[in-house]
DNA sequence: CGGTTGCTTGAGATCCATCAATAGGAGTGG
DNA sequence: CCACTCCTATTGATGGATCTCAAGCAACCG
């Protein structure tokens, strides 16, 4: 079985057998993980980066006024942050979403793989851009779209980013969060996740069956959400 | 006369002489661009990595339906953009705010410098791990702080960013923007912008003079905002 | 079964956008 | 020096998007 790491790297670069094998170890030993359970406190310095075999976790922030922000979602193969740190920087909050396996990386191995390997490093530094490049159309969604758009571009996104891991099944994926995490995500209350749902739902974009969702019209949720993919990279465009 | 990018960076590493002098080369020749000037045009990949003398800066990525939203804004010593990049990796739009003087810093010439030595190797790390904080920062505001609070934080965060490479007097700054500019930078409309300052100006929080900011009440500024300054790690807390 | 969690819907309030108009300041040309 | 224009700031009025509060329902689980 290829670890969903790997699966999600090969579309950042040409690796070679080698390259796979370092990777691969970097993923190992493995611990898991209750759903809702924090992994790494808020404040903390970084201990590891964890890497996800299985199930979804974020980042998020509690604010003062007792609210909640997610900063980034993360999926099977994600790395939990950047793939270095420094001394004296802070973490945000890492919690699962759900029952999760994860790999606490250390630094020093993801180092000395990088270091090992001009391919690693150029991987590595992919996967961060692409990282990054989520955030910032994150920013774009929470500034500039409405509720309904901004849900139907995440919906966009995570089916494209399962894709590459291999976690769709056609049009169809599994929504690992709750409509109150969605809203943290989005910057939305519960109960207006559910109405844009509803709108997506009525517009005949999306389906959901518990909590499995399925994109109806992919062209038109895309259309509708403004979503263009290639921010993510998924596309092997690294030979165009 | 102490380059803004060297002020910048004092705060995330102990720079030898011979560091500063290979990061004051790297902002040399230097360019100039007028005011609301493109300087990269957006899905373009970076030809080069700007570095701001003088001005101010921004990121900006232009919606389908006319929209837009400032990613992220670049002041004297920032570096416009990750220290590294990959082939095929575009780029958001880079327009200038005010008229800038630049340098347009080789990608060669950066990855040489860091090779070079471990303290410039960390310190544009330090650079981009906080210019990364600040987007999740803006991620916090967009989704979960009022209009209020998020240009409040807004002032809070220049201030402190202004500090770090010496352009305040005190507690006041020249606030280089439009309101406008802030409302595509905050995701507001202008109008709304001018009334969340006259907000906050009622609040006896801050006050304008033309272009000029003062921060009347810092601490009342920075509870009513949320603003914890931390993550812009002003504070040389490399040593603590 | 009862308790908990998550989903769904309604009603009303609030925040913010939009539209429209005015005012001030800086530059420009006469 | 004045008239003109453009850009920015400011304010009011109105409507729409989203939040909050509240209630009911479904699924799951001890």
């Amino acid at each position: 079985m290829v670890l969903p790491f790997i699966r999600k790297l090969r579309h950042g670069a040409r690796l070679t057998g080698d390259d796979e094998r370092v990777l691969s170890s970097l993923a190992e030993p493995t611990r898991s993980a209750g759903p809702r359970v924090d992994i790494i406190a808020e404040g903390r310095p970084l201990p590891f980066l964890p890497l996800i075999i299985e199930g979804w976790a974020c980042h998020y922030r509690l604010l003062e006024n007792g609210k909640r922000q997610i900063i980034s979602l993360f999926l099977p193969g994600d790395l939990c942050g950047p793939f270095r740190t420094l001394p004296h920087f802070k973490n945000h909050a890492l919690a699962t979403l759900t029952p999760m396996v994860f790999a606490p990386v250390s630094f020093d191995a993801i180092t000395a793989a990088a270091a090992a390997s001009r391919e690693i490093e150029e991987v590595l530094w992919w996967d961060l851009l692409v990282a990054s490049a989520m955030e910032r159309e994150r920013i774009v969604s929470l500034g500039r779209r409405t509720a309904s758009e901004r849900l139907g571009h995440c919906l966009c996104e995570l089916h494209c980013r399962l894709r590459m891991v291999g976690l769709i099944d056609g049009l169809s994926y599994d929504l690992a969060t709750t409509q109150a995490d969605l809203g943290d995500l989005l910057g939305l209350s519960t109960v207006h996740v559910n109405r844009s749902l509803r709108e997506l739902k009525r517009a005949g974009l999306v389906s959901l069956r518990g909590r499995r969702v399925t994109i109806d019209d992919p062209d038109g949720l895309r259309h509708f959400s403004l979503f263009e993919e290639g921010y993510l990279h998924a596309d092997g465009s690294r030979s165009g």
